[in-house]
DNA sequence: AAAGACACCTGTCCGC
DNA sequence: TGCGGACAGGTGTCTT
């Protein structure tokens, strides 16, 4: 489910129940995760959180004795609900407030993630050799154009590989790739800077708007507070295949890259 | 070092 | 209606 987009309108949807309200309690009834819910997560407990923030698709909840890490995978998303309501199928975690409210883990496919740690999460084995944030100053054309010389993957997966810039998924990433007219075959290490000038500029615009819809929703996705996204309505390209281009009403194609599939148009794409 | 295959898991959809 | 297979928004790990 999410990429960037629908990770921070999940973050954001949690901030206002969250921020500064003491942790009651967790409750974990499925600790197998992509990786098993540490017991140590419990530390959380009588805690108050001190900030919400996201950095790439980690949301990291802050208290004064460390900071819960929380990845959505392919199929999670978080609600913000009444601590008393009865959980269902694949509600996997629940942190309870004082409040009474409570923030529910759902995520049929369990390739989230709940971990805990007690250093600076930035310095965390997951996080700390990621890429930098694709809205963030440092990411632009001179960056991207510098890191893939010589570099022989296509451009599509260059720039889902969260090494290199972090939070572009693989809708995300046809779009952007649309939106800049470049083919998502082309190997990154050929593309001119003038050209990753316009891609940048596509990916901080696809993300940007996405974020103010709401995200993306294509079967699951739901916000925090159990709307869906919007920004489905937008895609030009992504889950498209045999329909016409927007612009010159050729048929998007649809291949399949490093195992997942690209939605392009081939005589807008080059 | 880079690139590709594979793994994790459940749900849904499509063709037969 | 049932069944097998392909596919789905991610990403760490292992092998070439």
């Amino acid at each position: 489910m999410p990429e960037l987009p629908e990770v921070e309108t999940t973050c954001r949807g949690i901030r206002p129940y969250v921020v500064g309200y003491n942790v009651r309690a967790i409750i974990v009834r499925q600790p197998k995760l992509r990786w098993q819910i540490p017991t140590s997560l419990h530390e959380l407990e009588g805690q108050k959180i001190l900030s919400v923030t996201r950095r790439a698709k980690y949301i990291l909840m802050e208290s004064a004795k460390g900071t819960a890490i929380l990845h959505l995978g392919m199929s999670g998303s978080l609600r913000v609900i009444d601590a008393s309501l009865a959980p269902e199928k694949h509600d996997h975690v629940d942190i309870i407030f004082s409040t009474g409210k409570a923030i529910r883990l759902h995520d049929p496919r369990r390739f989230g993630a709940v971990l805990w740690t007690r250093e600076d999460p930035l310095q965390h084995k997951l996080l700390c050799h990621l890429g930098p944030e694709p809205l963030s100053d440092e990411f632009d054309a001179m960056f991207l154009y510098k890191a893939s010389r010589k570099r022989k993957v296509s451009v599509k997966q260059f720039i889902m590989n969260a090494q290199v810039v972090v939070g572009v998924g693989n809708i995300y990433a046809s779009e952007s790739l649309f939106m800049a007219g470049i083919s998502p075959k082309i190997a990154a290490g050929r593309i001119s800077l003038a050209r990753y000038k316009k891609l940048v500029d596509a990916i901080k615009r696809v993300l940007a708007r996405s974020i103010e819809q709401g995200g993306t929703t294509l079967r699951d996705f739901i916000q925090a507070e159990g709307k869906p996204g919007y920004f489905q309505q937008q895609l030009k390209v992504y889950g498209r295949a045999g329909e016409k281009c927007t612009v010159c009403k050729s048929q998007i194609k649809q291949i399949s890259q490093r195992q997942r599939s690209s939605f392009y148009c081939s005589n807008c794409q080059k």
